[in-house]
DNA sequence: TTCATTTCTTAAACCAGCTTAATTTTTTTG
DNA sequence: CAAAAAAATTAAGCTGGTTTAAGAAATGAA
């Protein structure tokens, strides 16, 4: 059914087919087309989104009017803006597809259901959220100890199908830059 | 016996007294005076830990030679470098008390084993993760649409008790300043 | 209460990365 | 396939925050 979502789980936590096909009833599954919103700044984000297939950014609209991307997630990753998912706080992100995607959505109530039904699961999770942290703590200390031309070059470097695959001034914006300092870093390189 | 964790245990979660019991057989209570060390580069984040009582620092050697700060634990904040703890692979980080500390370590055997026995806490320890990248999200869209100067305006307005109890080096380190730039900044508010 | 150490301040020179603005290239869409 | 829209480039000038180097003040230990 969704193959991807749930290699994800049983990479992590053992769990039955009967298990599995319990899980459907939590979750719904939406196919997108490119630039199509899942949250809008505002909004609640009342749902937590696996990646399926395709990809997906957040950001949110700085006061210089700047589209400010704070994260990308890319096959069999969540996304979600957490704070406002936990305590149904309006976010002040949007998260947009980059490409065609498929999704699978688990609103809030869904989670806590599936969750209270399913509580193995809460291995499951709390094996990602944990993962989360570790990324979000290997992430910050890149931006404390490189320069930014440092960052984009290790950037580029640990992720060449990335840039190949989303637009340079995404890329600029996720890492901090400028898209005309991109160019000239990308310039100097070659 | 370790009040301040057993209240948080059971601001998130319902357990009852027996399970609590049990969870004492998985900890090392540890009372360290000001500026010992629980974790030094090089080494492997063998446990997580729990501030009962007092302040830690983690924070990493530059090569410039600087202790860049990224994060400090208050009272029943948890702390470790979960990469190092999950994969078992040597740490960048020191993590250190900044003052006279009470300290719950958990090892990752004792943290699996724990689980195991009492798999209530899968659901406490789902949610402190995902609260976890809740708050790195948040602190990471600070970074994002602030300048320096209005990120530390923001953050000594919203942790004064903060910037009382801990150096203000400390505070420019965490904050990716120099000690000389907060100098300036404090002269110009006065 | 004194000495040693740690922390904080001051000020001038400097530069990594931004801003602005115009042009070119690429992609999307009808 | 052509027109419009989106994305990338180029270049000059500028600035927020760093660097360097001293000295002053606060704190902790004995």
């Amino acid at each position: 059914m969704y193959p991807n979502f749930i290699n994800h789980i049983r990479k992590y936590i053992e769990i039955d087919d009967a298990s599995i096909a319990l899980l459907n009833q939590y979750i719904t599954p939406l196919k997108l087309k490119r630039k199509e919103f899942l949250l809008k700044e505002g909004q609640i984000c009342q749902s937590i989104f696996f990646v399926e297939k395709g990809c997906l950014r957040m950001y949110f609209v700085d006061n210089k009017l700047n589209e400010q991307i704070t994260q990308f997630a890319l096959e069999h990753w969540w996304m979600a803006d957490h704070f406002s998912f936990i305590d149904n706080k309006p976010s002040p992100y949007f998260i947009q597809t980059v490409e065609k995607s498929e999704i699978l959505a688990i609103t809030a109530s869904s989670y806590e259901a599936m969750l209270r039904e399913l509580p193995q699961l809460e291995r499951y999770f709390r094996i990602i959220m944990q993962r989360g942290v570790a990324a979000f703590q290997l992430r910050l200390k890149y931006m404390y100890e490189m320069s930014k031309e440092e960052f984009y070059q290790h950037f580029s470097t640990s992720f060449p199908e990335f840039v190949q695959r989303v637009p340079q001034y995404m890329i600029a914006s996720y890492l901090g830059l400028t898209p005309q300092y991109v160019s000239e870093l990308r310039k100097k390189k070659l």
